[in-house]
DNA sequence: CGTGGGCTTGATAGTCCTCAAGTCGGGTGG
DNA sequence: CCACCCGACTTGAGGACTATCAAGCCCACG
């Protein structure tokens, strides 16, 4: 069948570049170029461009967006640590889509290389690369359907468990002290709302004690409810 | 750079499986099952199962959609002929979204084994894979700007022109009788609407001489003022 | 001829947006 | 150290957009 991208059979969601097979490391290690370190709220690329390098995550939070000609945008994604920027735009040849550092960030910079010498060389990680655009674009789906079904309570709910649950993914994260670095303004470009709306509806859901954020931090004090309004089913 | 899947260096959204070189070509011809013809409205593939075989369209129309817990669907891309159904799942493993006929359709079944064995031996057409799984990925992510930024007349004439312009990339297609199957329920399901609005949205549209439904069929009769309203920089 | 699905339309209500003003806190320059 | 400033947050009032619910219509189909 598929030859095996890791140990396991789940989904390649961040992890695109760990524990990989020593071939493989060495290939990604050829092609690193440089470590730099970029303030918040910077561009990192932008739509329009070509031969963009790659560029993987070390640290800190960063959210691909698009804009929509209006001058408003549509955060479509957030990349967290150990994901990577620009594959995309190496497949496809430009980029469609604007990336922006949320926190102070750290990346590596790849040669747009190697996705080449991936599928000519290395399988397997041809497969992970593959699996790691498959996995984002079901993110973005998941997304879609939340904002083209649930009111703002259920969008807010949502975002909050699905970035909870990515971080709890890599690492133990307490429920009441989640790193939450995001604006009014993310949530309301991500959600489809406006940051007024954002602002009110955070309002309810801190009074009716299910969640709160406070000083880029996400307390979830009810999380069955919140699973519940973010339309999870509870595990 | 990138080993070329075809001839051009455009995107490869649609025409996934055409134009192959010959080691390709008898690669997908080994490979493939059965031809099979599908009635309109019927489930093709299901969300959670796992080993589904993919599809090739021959002929018709189909869509993905997920659902959303509370019986409400998002409809998340239309897939028209040359498209293959349940890359994404023979990727990862599990089907996240359903697969359903819009009108009767006619596929082509391939082992899912063809990714795996793509990857392993014939490097360009994973690579084709690839690109078609971050193609499809874009237009996901332009629907989601869509919905997330504009309101329902720009959304409908967007899906309008969308369309449209999918279909003209493959053949002629009269922008005053494009084939334009979706009842009113999957423009709502597909724009975050209710049907009830979508009916009278696109009743404006017509009076203001905009662009038409009937039959089945798109009548586009003022094209630069549904580009302008779909968002689009005319060209 | 009955039936059902899709379409159409209206009245009403609710969600969410717009605009605007005021608060707060942190950072900068004097 | 203080005054200033700016961005982010907050809150309110009003209005626009869209949902909800319901009823009637039309046509294809059995």
């Amino acid at each position: 069948m598929l030859p095996s991208g890791g140990k396991r059979g789940t989904r390649h969601t961040q992890d695109v570049l760990r524990s990989l097979e020593a071939a493989e490391a060495s290939l990604v290690e050829a092609l690193t170029l440089r470590s730099a370190n970029v303030p918040a709220n910077r561009v990192l690329f932008d739509a329009g461009e070509i031969g963009t390098n790659l560029h993987c995550i070390v640290r800190g939070w960063a959210y691909r967006y698009r804009t929509d000609g209006n001058g408003s945008r549509q955060i479509v994604d957030f990349l967290l640590p150990g994901e990577i920027i620009g594959l995309p735009a190496a497949l496809l040849g430009v980029a469609e889509h604007s990336v922006r550092s949320l926190t102070s960030v750290r990346v590596n910079s790849l040669e747009t290389r190697l996705v080449g010498e991936a599928f000519r060389s290395e399988p397997a990680l041809a497969l992970r690369l593959a699996r790691y655009v498959a996995a984002s674009a079901e993110r973005v789906e998941e997304l879609l359907t939340v904002i083209g079904c649930r009111d703002a309570m259920g969008r807010l709910a949502f975002l909050m468990m699905s970035l909870h649950c990515r971080l709890a993914h890599q690492a133990r994260v307490d429920p009441l002290d989640t790193p939450f670095p995001l604006r009014r303004q993310h949530l309301a470009d991500a959600l489809g709302l406006t940051g007024a709306h954002v602002n009110r509806t955070l309002n309810r859901l801190r009074q009716e004690g299910t969640a709160a954020i406070e000083n880029d931090r996400l307390a979830i004090h009810d999380l069955p409810r919140l699973a519940a309004l973010a339309g999870l089913t509870v595990e």
